[in-house]
DNA sequence: TAATCTTAAAATGTCGACATTTTATGATTA
DNA sequence: TAATCATAAAATGTCGACATTTTAAGATTA
């Protein structure tokens, strides 16, 4: 498929970001090389090399001769974290709204009418709900050319999906934050085809930060 | 001393670093892994988890069986790092301006103290001339306080050092460019004490972009 | 009991070897 | 000559082994 044309280290460097960012390894575990060699069916090598990348993105950190741990998450973190997103996303809107084009309109649009109706529905798959309105955030962002500032967004992303799912097991199917958070998704689109970049960034910094409130209380009860 | 407590791969690491980013290694060379154990003096496993590491920090590509590149360089690429450089640095200078103290401001004037007294001798030691430049620049962010802001920050201003790195060899002495370059941090300094974040937004972005057409013109030479 | 010491077990990090793939070289053919 | 093919050389990625360090368990002492 995909895979066959990976080396062992960058195809379990998949497996293992996911169990990592899913939850499945909680934060501070320590990952023995043995367990993990068992697990993924691979040697030594390739996984200490996938390691080596999960460390420099952070999702991973080791000690000389004391091995590799899921790296820590805090309340502290959160915030950071989430303040962070809700600035470069509020950068990538902006540098969208200056460079989009009549494509990046549409693809909004598009994307837009694929969240609405999903949410509408009265059971929701969670992962299939999480898609479009992943995408649709993407469509946002998209007329922005920056490669780097999107890689940034991606890799903050990918860090915030450690307490997103916190979030997402307790808050997805409550109807009433849902319903608040489809109007502020037709609100962000309409800001967006008008260009007003002062209203969608106060917008979309709120709209990142809503989950902290939740997340701080799930986390805390650990 | 530092390196005592690390493990062979995180100290081949930094060396590593150094040599793409200062130039030794040039864009898109093979990295003959036999050759890099020769040249550090180590084995397969700690080189090629450090290379992995680099991958993670878009420093090195791979491809499978076919080794190790040092990631190309482009103009494009250029002008992408250091516009979302300044962007970063300007999100970073208005959350300092929101959050510095007393102390921060007692840094930046101790900061650009240094700075100016070295950039007015006439002899100048690039090295020197760097530090007390970095320095200064690390003083005006540091108040504020988001880790993740200044962790990218940090990885941004890393990969454009081997840009940057063409600008300097050609620029630090000019003498003209450096006085503007001075008078552009008197400013800075001004405008942070003063709690200007809409001025020192437009001169950050101004100041990081500067030498960015240098740049381009010794680029389009090789 | 609590603390320290000793010893055994477990785990880490590094190395060299090897199978597999890629690249280079030279021969063969049209 | 140019292109294709076969073969040799070189390089990559993976594995298992081993020395070293850390951790755990049990014994000893105060």
């Amino acid at each position: 498929m995909d895979n066959s044309n990976k080396n062992t280290a960058a195809q379990i460097l998949d497996s293992l970001t996911n169990d990592i960012v899913s939850g499945e390894f909680y934060p501070k575990q320590k990952l023995h090389i043995k367990t993990l060699k068992e697990k993924y069916n691979v040697g030594t090598s390739p996984l200490r090399e996938a390691l080596s990348q999960l460390i420099a993105k952070d999702l991973v950190i080791s000690e000389n001769q004391r091995g590799f741990y899921v790296s820590d998450i805090s309340i502290d973190d959160l915030y950071d974290i989430y303040q962070a997103r809700a600035k470069i996303e509020s950068l990538c809107l902006d540098m969208a709204i200056d460079h989009g084009d009549d494509y990046w309109e549409a693809n909004i649009i598009a994307a837009s009418h694929r969240l609405n109706k999903y949410s509408k529905l009265k059971s929701i798959d969670v992962d299939e709900w999480q898609n479009r309105h992943s995408l649709f955030h993407d469509m946002l962002v998209s007329g922005c050319k920056s490669p780097r500032l999107l890689q940034i967004r991606d890799s903050l992303f990918e860090k915030s999906k450690r307490y997103r799912n916190l979030w997402l097991k307790e808050n997805v199917s409550d109807s009433k934050t849902l319903k608040v958070n489809q109007s502020e998704h037709a609100e962000l689109m309409n800001l967006a085809l008008e260009r007003d970049k002062n209203g969608i960034s106060k917008l979309i910094e709120n709209h990142i930060m809503t989950p902290v409130e939740i997340i701080k209380k799930s986390l805390s009860q650990l």
